[in-house]
DNA sequence: GTCTATAGATTGATAGAC
DNA sequence: GTCTATCAATCTATAGAC
């Protein structure tokens, strides 16, 4: 290695632009430039562009996934221990709190969240798929857990809603700080304790609305 | 021209594999060969790829904007009458409604949705740029008559719920059809109308949510 | 491990015959 | 309007010198 770890310094390229620009947008040139390495560094180090992008999501979601398992279960163990049903709050809370602040602490994992939803949305199997392959058991998990907390909703109904709170939670990471125009008396950009706290209020409430 | 007009039958092939594989995914080769037309044939006709996606757009987008826009002023107008104000789930239903309607009436218009998700979630700005072209003046729309609605919250509250319920709506287009694995005990694949129902059970109980 | 050079395939776009 | 043939650019990936 010359400088400072070239391994880190393309999958911190790749982080940012597989998600500012897409995968299929992104060239190994401009990848390679970006991080300033050589082009064939990329192949050298990965074996491909896909494992590269195998690889960007499993230096973040490996411990990231391991911080919401364990408070998913804590929330279960603490509502079994009382024996009451876990809130479907605290629920929402355990999966949303680390995302954020595990991308504030890690330095460059602001660019992450754009990548991952945009990895919800990617038609792309093949990306899609990598990206599932991480997250799949989690989302069974959250579900699972979100039935516990609602027995009153079918589980086609908690289905439904989690995709809908899926969607919400992905398409804010995509727009994180890509506002071009904000409507007038609309202040803060994002604030990400505020955020957290407006994105929990809504999906909260979604999530526990009585049907029609 | 030879066959069914070829320009639409461009239309079509464009609107179902951007929207399945992604723009920048999409040949030209691929796309025309899926057509049945030659490959010159997008160029004389649009111009260019990019002025193609426009067109894919335009063709929706401009008759089913001018529906919302329609039933979106017909609920501001009836509460002005009744000098009450504008109900939140009439406005949303006012807004989602003619979009699965519209899908469902015109033949091949079902494969627009995944289209329209995946818009929501790019990161490209020329595509982006592209479809909000289309939308920004409704959704300015949509957010100043829940702001009518929702006098309780605050314009920030209420933009950022907005945004969260356009990210549940993006992603609910985006896998139309396209789920791999359901977790055991859930039944319906999609029937539309059901679907509504639960979206909106959803987003208006998440938009009337009381703040933290 | 890093670099240059390049292979081999694919892309969007176009010129020109019909 | 439709077609074939092709250009020029770009891409991922790799071989081989250092």
């Amino acid at each position: 290695m010359s400088r400072a770890d070239t391994k880190e310094r393309i999958l911190d390229a790749a982080e940012r632009l597989f998600g500012a620009e897409g995968f299929h947008n992104t060239s190994l040139r401009g990848l390679t430039s970006a991080a300033g390495v050589n082009l064939a560094a990329v192949n050298y180090h990965f074996g491909s562009k896909e494992a590269l992008l195998e690889a960007v999501f499993e230096r973040r979601l490996v411990p990231l996934n391991r911080v919401r398992r364990e408070r998913l279960e804590a929330v279960r163990e603490a509502a079994r221990r009382d024996r009451v049903l876990p809130g479907a709050a605290d629920v929402l809370r355990a999966f949303i709190e680390p995302t954020l602040h595990f991308c504030k602490m890690e330095p460059g994992a602001e660019s992450f969240l754009p990548l991952v939803g945009r990895a919800l949305a990617e038609p792309d199997d093949t990306i899609r798929k990598i990206f599932l392959r991480h997250m799949e058991p989690l989302f069974l998990l959250l579900y699972e857990t979100l039935c516990e907390a609602l027995p009153r909703l079918s589980r086609t109904q908690i289905f439904w809603r989690l995709h809908f709170t899926i969607g919400a939670m992905g398409h804010t990471m995509c727009m994180n700080g890509r506002f071009k125009i904000l409507p007038p008396g609309v202040e803060t950009p994002s604030d990400a304790a505020f955020l957290t706290q407006v994105l929990l209020d809504y999906i909260v409430a979604g999530m526990e609305a009585p049907c029609a």
